[in-house]
DNA sequence: TTCGTGCTTGACGCTTACGTAAACGTAAAG
DNA sequence: CTTTACGTTTACGTAAGCGTCAAGCACGAA
């Protein structure tokens, strides 16, 4: 039994959340936004491997400040078909503004970044100070 | 004349607004947060150079998705006093965390960079596709 | 059959980060 | 003196992103 079903593997809401660390109300929030569209089996929720990605995709951007009209653009990118030439271009335009997003960001991580290595280094340099007057004193 | 008042420079509200793009709304929900705190001539507001460096700092944080709460805690640190040692122990380790959480960001964006390249690569492919079947068809 | 567990759909509540008037003060310009 | 520009407070409105019940179905175990 060579299991050949590997693709078929699929997750109920509970054990997406877990994974994730999200809650129900959370996941079934994003497939009401049409950020999520898994499958139903009856009245039940079925995940499968894209789900995940995708919900892992929402998450990431999440972390990174995007809203969730932007997330929905950017994950529908990853998925987008072929199309024809106008929706091509469009697409390349969408990457192009949000790369120049992206890079603005990383931008200010690495200023702030900097700016709390300063901050750091004048604590550490009071709090060596306070101590060497704490043993003087003692 | 050799102006000795260069660090008495003030900003009316409008101008502040206007060089940092936002409304006076803004800038007086800010306040209200305890973000800003402007000097009042009257009952009018007046910004110093400390205000203007607290507001693109908050920008900074805004671009970075920190919540104005996260925000008012990053910048107050850059101009906390000296104090006791169990206060310079405590920023350090909010520094230590929001060290942790801009590197989870700057890890975030590498891979989106990353993910992004991908998509337009395809993109690009499946253009230049089209393109060479429009040739061969004309 | 009854219980517990997990899932479902509403639907109302709450916080954040402002937008948007409304109504008023003040000071210089025409 | 009235207009215009610029400022003020008070206060209700709103969109996003969920939290938090409430009420109910389905299904296997006891």
């Amino acid at each position: 039994m060579h299991n050949s079903q590997v693709s078929a593997q699929t997750w109920s809401i509970a054990e997406l959340a877990a994974e994730y660390d999200v809650t129900l109300r959370t996941i079934r929030f994003y497939e009401d936004r049409g950020l999520l569209t898994p499958e139903r089996r009856g009245t039940v929720r079925v995940y499968h491997p894209r789900d995940r990605v995708r919900l892992a995709l929402i998450l990431r951007g999440k972390r990174l400040g995007f809203s969730l009209d932007e997330i929905a653009k950017i994950v529908d990118m990853y998925d987008a078909e072929p199309g024809e030439e106008g929706q091509l271009e469009y697409l390349l335009d969408q990457i192009a503004h949000r790369r120049a997003e992206l890079e603005q960001r990383r931008r200010d991580i690495e200023e702030t970044l900097q700016d709390l290595a300063e901050v750091e280094a004048r604590c550490q340099a009071d709090l060596t100070a306070l101590r060497s007057r704490q043993r003087a004193s003692s």
